[in-house]
DNA sequence: GCGGTTATTATGTACATACATATTAACCCT
DNA sequence: AGGGTTAATATGTATGTACATAATAACCGC
C-alpha cells in the first residue's frame, strides 16, 4: 500500500472482514493501533471505519471499541429519481398525461397518513406516465393546497405534479412504503393491463416541517423492477 | 447558534436549500467563506456539505463550486435485516420451515444472473418463513456449492439459509430488484393465499469476489410492505 | 480566432493536536 | 457485598495547516 487514502484503509478493513480475519462478533484493534500498524494518522482510520458503521458493517460504540456485528443489518441505498429521469434513463421517450383534477375530501386512510381532519378538501390528481407512448406509472396523488398554494396557479396538463413538486416543494422529509397490489379494473384501463395484475407500488408522504404537503401512490406497469446495490 | 458542530451547520444548509435561500440551480457560496460566515473551520462546513452531497441534496465538483441540483436525484437509505429480525421487530415469533432441498442444474436465467455456464448443477432451497405461525415469507434459492462448501454438510433445517449466509458468508457485495409478480398455484399454497394474489418479491444475488454465491427469490405474503425514509 | 498550454480556484484529503462525550471498569465507603 | 462515585478509555469532533486534484479560466503564439 504506497499512497494512504482513506479509501484504502477502508479496503483493507472491509478485506479483514470479508476475510474474517476480523470474524462476525469480535473486537477489531482500536483507532491509535490501527492508525499505527498501518502509517496513517487516526482522522484518516476513523473515517474509513466510519463509512463502514454507516453501511452496517461495523458497530462503534465510545469506550467499547468497534466490533464486526454478529446479525448485521446491510443498508441499501435507493436513487429515487424523478419518473421522467427515470424513463429518460432507460432511453425511452417520456410522456404525461393528467387523467383529472378535483377537489374532495380525501378518504380517511390518506387522512391518517396526512394526519389531517376529515373533511378538509385536498386536491385529487390521478395521472399517467409514459415510457416510449406506453403506459409506465399511474399517480394517484392527494395534494394540501394550503401547503403548495402556487400548485393551485399551475397548468398540470403540462408538467406533472411529480415534477413541479421536486422542483418547488423539494427536499422536504417524507417516508416510502414499498408494496403489490392488484390493479382494480380503473388501474387496469390506465395501465394497459389486465385487472387483478401484480403491480409494483409505491408510497409516499411529503412533509415541509409539521405541515403536510401531500401523498401519493404510484402504481408501476406489470413487469417493472426498483433496484439498488449493496 | 451558540455551539458549532458539524450538524448544526448541516441543519443550517439544509435550511437556505428548504427556504429557497439558495434557490435551485443557484450556486452556494464556497466552503471558506461559509467557514468565515458561520464562525467555524473549513473542515467542518466540508463535512456538513458532503453528507448533504451524499444524500442528494447538494451537488458539488472541483472547482466548480457546490450549487443546489435542478432535479434531485434523493437517495433512500433501506434497512435490509435478516427475515428472523424483521420478523421479530414487529413483535411476532419467528418460525421457519424447510420445504425441499436438491442438487440440479438451474434455469437459464438463474445462470445469466449468477454468470454460471449452464448444466453447472447447484444446490436448489425451498423454504417457508413464518410469522406468528403464519406463511410470511417463500425463499426461493439457488446456491453455488463451490462458494459455500460448508453449507452443504449444514442442516438447513434447523436454520435457514437466509441466516447462514449472512453470518458466514456475510459481507459480501450484491445487488437487490424489488417488484411485484402473481402467486404461482405452488407458491399460493405454501403462503396460504389465493393463487395470482399480488406478491411484493425481492430478488438478490451474491458474490464474494468474482465468485457468484447465491441467487434468492423472496416472495412476501400479500399486504407486506417494505419501508424507507428520506 | 483557434488550439493548446498554463495559471487559478474550489473541493478533496491527510495530519497533528486538542478536547468532548459516552461507557465501562475500578474504586471506595458503608 | 452492594451501591454509588470516580477514573480510564475509545470513539466523536473541531481546528489549522498543507498539499492533491479536477475543472475552469486566462493566456499566448500563430
Amino acid at each position: 500500500m504506497t499512497v494512504i487514502t482513506w479509501q484504502s484503509i477502508q479496503a483493507e478493513a472491509l478485506r479483514r472482514i470479508r476475510s474474517r480475519e476480523w470474524p462476525p462478533g469480535a473486537q477489531i484493534p482500536h483507532e491509535a493501533d490501527l492508525a499505527e500498524e498501518l502509517g496513517c494518522a487516526r482522522a484518516t482510520v476513523n473515517r474509513a471505519l466510519r463509512d463502514l458503521a454507516e453501511a452496517g458493517l461495523l458497530e462503534r460504540r465510545r469506550k467499547a471499541g468497534t466490533r464486526v456485528p454478529l446479525n448485521p443489518v446491510r443498508k441499501a441505498t435507493l436513487d429515487i429519481p424523478i419518473i421522467r429521469q427515470d424513463i429518460e434513463g432507460r432511453g425511452q421517450a417520456y410522456g404525461y398525461r393528467l387523467i383529472s383534477r378535483k377537489t374532495a375530501a380525501p378518504p380517511p386512510d390518506i387522512c391518517a397518513k396526512l394526519k389531517l381532519k376529515p373533511k378538509q378538501p385536498l386536491i385529487h390528481l390521478l395521472a399517467l406516465h409514459l415510457a416510449d407512448g406506453a403506459a409506465f406509472c399511474l399517480e394517484d396523488r392527494w395534494l394540501n393546497p394550503l401547503a403548495v398554494p402556487e400548485l393551485v396557479e399551475t397548468d398540470l396538463t403540462q408538467i406533472s405534479a411529480n415534477e413541479w413538486l421536486v422542483q418547488n416543494a423539494a427536499f422536504s422529509a417524507g417516508d416510502f412504503a414499498f408494496g403489490a397490489s392488484a390493479a382494480t379494473a380503473e388501474t387496469a384501463q390506465h395501465l394497459n393491463c389486465p385487472p387483478g395484475a401484480p403491480l409494483f407500488t409505491v408510497e409516499r408522504t411529503t412533509w415541509a416541517a409539521a405541515l403536510p404537503i401531500t401523498a401519493v401512490r404510484l402504481s408501476y406497469a406489470p413487469g417493472y423492477k426498483m433496484r439498488a446495490e449493496v
